[in-house]
RNA sequence: GCCGGUGUAGCUCAGUGGUAGAGCAACGGUUUCGUAAACCGUAGGUCGUCGGUUCAAUCCCGACCACCGGCUCCA
């Protein structure tokens, strides 16, 4: 997969001790506010009341904000008492206290002087910074409630009686870095929630309860799907127990079923792969954080004498090389060339230094290399000449030594899948290339960030880069956005929207490739794509990787939880960094465009994505226990009979087990039920008569007995169909 | 990475400044029964790791590790 390579956020300015927003977050407009509907307006209050209460509590709190939310409401507060649940009875009593003092919300315009007086005045540092946000010619309007007044644009309800003491409720606290920006100081965030009343509060509770248990991590430990093993294996590193790789192994026959009829081939690439690889993708000088530490092989281990002489050697280079760069600027300078532009010379000596080589480094050993050739033509004084001499005679000698190779884990498959285009010859007959793999990539997430499946620091990639002309590529875009709602349909996901992020003119060749007919061209191909296709998508304006735009897609889980699954790049600058042409009818070279998708995202979140969406009641042909033959007892025919099912059953590739003990069947049952087994096929003495099978489904119940032929038929025709 | 919280048996959880319990699971028996839990028994823990305080630490203190809730980042 792709990765967005973005430059580091711009310094804030000087004027403000603190850094600006990180996320362009969008200002509410006055028009917007007025739209927010009661359920927010309640909660916006609520986010007042509990400022309220907390400086009835703790006086010298500082504020920032309070917004409401989805989920209910928040203020973020700078205090020294560092706030805990255990403080929720008392200020939730506040609140309650606040709501029946019934004090009315009261509008007053300010003027900015005024405004900054009143929150200076206070010693409100982070009010102040705020009021510093509000454009010019917007009118600064503040809120008052009883003794509380707070910088607000509204809108809220009339009075503080209008929100129910018993639609309240404290949920937790938290951190977060003021305006979002790791560079300033974090304060403490309060969340809440509010509802018109206690019945809709205690409905919501019930629900957030129910999607705890849903909770993929719950699930997973329970259902026996994967374990973590931080000791010996290492954070965020997923085993896959038997249960759970059946899972992984469903998925990947579904994606190379699905990819084969849509004309992919698929190839396999090594988990490591040479520095060289990442500095030509430009992925090592922006994205090395995500990246495990290099590997380095040095092919002189157990030679100490081989390396003191490389050591030395190396010493004597270096210093050298700086002093024959000193001299070798100024004859730059003396030739009125600027050192880092493209010219040439009379001499022609110091021409083709170009933007391409000054990237670090380089520019040096260009320096070195024009100062090498003016030895030979005999330009050079004795003395620098001899330098010179001594220096290439220097590196002559290094380089009979094998050079230090380093490698990296790879963090995505694109770099690798270039290569293979790279590896052959191709011609525009050859095109449209789709190359397949599921890739295991390696990404050193932030400690904070690993959670379950969905963050992991190794994931295996459904992932696919597509090589076409400009021609082909509505085409192929269309194809993949097919294969994205054909995935939908099978996992019956109702609710998905794709993100569609584009450039921003003002920064290209900064955070974009400078191309901007490439630019426009391309996004305008991707909206026709989405337009026609009937997708549901918005755009998103300036969040492009850096070599193209791209597309997030976002489902929701059956209880409204929202996953980011995959997201889809289209890349029309990396494949020309490593080469990549092929040959056109013209008989000329041209570079392919190049798409990234990965529908079904990593295993590692698709899955967990799934556990949550089906509760780890997986459809059939997903379900890692698809079916148990239970017998009433154990009487040597039954359990004759129920042994011959499982036969057929598993000659069809069927995952069953039975289960022949002479426990009641009750127990049985229960325990398949507990392990979530997709369907019983229950025995006794009356099926082994009748010739018939007792069906019954997990969650579902008993179906009723039906003869053994059709239940085997039935069952083999939902896996096939993989039916929901 | 940052802020806060948590860490007791495979899982869910009690508990105490004088070195630990329950239920489920596991294991061994017994149980012959028609759709969500038959009975008896056995075994299982350096109380996350390493230091410190103490006559004595699972408990108090510190550091580290991991996990949880967020922020930032992201598939």
């Amino acid at each position: 997969m792709p990765e967005d390579l973005q430059p580091q956020p711009t310094p804030p300015p000087a004027s403000t001790p603190f850094a600006e927003a990180k996320t362009d977050v969008q200002r509410k407009t006055l028009d917007q506010r007025s739209q927010m509907d009661e359920l927010m307006r309640l909660r916006h209050s609520c986010a007042h009341i509990l400022a309220t209460a907390v400086l009835r509590l703790w006086p010298d709190a500082l504020l920032d904000i309070g917004p409401p939310t989805s989920e209910g409401f928040y203020y973020d507060f700078d205090l020294q008492h560092r706030f805990s649940p255990e403080d929720f009875p008392k200020i939730e009593e506040e609140m309650r206290k606040i709501t029946k003092e019934n004090q009315v919300f009261e509008k007053s315009v300010k003027t900015r002087a005024e405004a900054l007086a009143y929150f200076e005045g206070k010693g409100q540092k982070f009010k102040v910074e705020r009021l510093g946000d509000i454009p010019e010619g917007e009118t600064i309007t503040f809120f008052q409630n009883g003794e509380f007044v707070d910088l607000c644009a509204g809108p809220h309800v009339m009075r503080t009686g209008n929100v129910k003491p018993g639609g309240i409720k404290m949920l937790k606290v938290a951190s977060a870095y003021f305006r979002g920006n790791e560079k300033n100081p974090q304060l403490q965030r309060l969340y809440g929630t509010a509802f018109k009343n206690k019945e809709e509060l205690d409905a919501w509770v019930t629900l957030q309860e129910e999607a705890k248990k849903r909770d993929h991590r719950k699930i997973g430990t329970e259902m026996g799907l994967f374990a973590f093993d931080a000791e010996y294996v290492g954070p965020g590193f997923v085993l896959w127990l038997p249960k759970g790789t059946v899972l992984v192994e469903e998925l990947e026959k579904l994606a190379k079923e699905t990819e084969f009829q849509a004309g992919y081939v698929r190839v396999k690439t090594p988990h490591l792969a040479k520095k060289k690889m990442y500095t030509t993708s430009g992925h090592l000088p922006y994205y090395a954080d995500s990246m495990f530490p290099s590997i380095e092989l040095d092919e002189l281990k157990g030679r100490p004498d081989l390396i003191a002489e490389k050591e030395g050697l190396l010493d004597r280079m270096i210093e050298m090389r700086s002093s024959i760069l000193e001299v070798g600027k100024t004859i730059a300078a003396g030739f009125e060339i600027p050192v880092g532009t493209v010219q040439s010379t009379g001499e022609g000596l110091f021409a083709g230094l170009d933007e391409a080589m000054r990237q670090k480094g380089i520019e040096e050993d260009f320096i070195l290399e024009k100062m090498t050739a003016l030895r030979k033509l005999g330009k050079l004084d004795p003395v620098t000449s001899e330098l010179v001499g001594k220096f290439d005679e220097v590196c002559t000698q290094l380089k009979k030594f094998p050079p230090r190779q380093t490698y990296y884990l790879k963090a995505m498959n694109c770099p690798h899948h270039h290569r293979i285009f790279a590896a052959e010859p191709r011609s525009y007959r050859d095109l449209p290339l789709r190359l397949a793999e599921y890739g295991m990539c390696y990404r050193y997430e932030q400690s904070g960030e690993l959670f379950g499946l969905m963050r992991v620091r190794a994931m295996n990639m459904n992932d696919a880069h597509l090589y076409c002309t400009a021609e082909q590529f509505a085409e192929e875009f269309r194809a993949v956005n097919d294969m994205y709602l054909k995935y939908f349909k099978i996992f019956g996901i109702e609710k998905y929207q794709m993100r569609f992020s584009t450039h921003d003119p003002a920064r290209l060749g900064q955070k974009f490739v400078n191309e901007p007919e490439l630019w426009k061209k391309t996004e305008d191909m991707v909206r026709q794509v989405l337009i026609e296709s009937g997708i549901n998508y918005v755009e998103v304006a300036n969040e492009a990787a850096f070599y193209g735009p791209k597309i997030d897609v976002q489902v929701w889980s059956a209880i409204g939880r929202e996953f980011t699954i995959a997201t889809n790049q289209v890349d029309f600058a990396v494949p020309a960094k490593f080469g990549l042409v092929y040959r056109d009818r013209d008989n000329t070279d041209k570079t392919p465009l190049c798409i990234h998708r990965a529908p079904l995202g990593t295993h590692e979140r698709f899955i967990g994505f799934l556990i949550e969406h089906y509760a780890g009641n997986f459809p059939l042909w997903l379900a890692p226990d698809q079916v148990r033959v239970l017998t009433l007892n154990d009487d040597p025919p039954l359990v004759e009979y129920a042994k011959s099912i499982v036969a057929e059953l598993r000659s069809h590739f069927v995952r069953v087990e039975g289960d022949y003990s002479p426990n009641p069947v009750k127990a049985k049952i229960s325990d398949a039920e507990h392990a979530k087994v997709h369907t019983m096929l229950v025995l006794g003495g009356r099926d082994l008569e009748s010739g018939n099978i007792s069906v019954r489904l997990h969650s579902k119940g008993p179906q009723g007995a039906k003869p053994r032929a059709e239940v085997v038929a039935d069952i083999l025709a939902a896996i096939r169909e993989r039916r929901g």
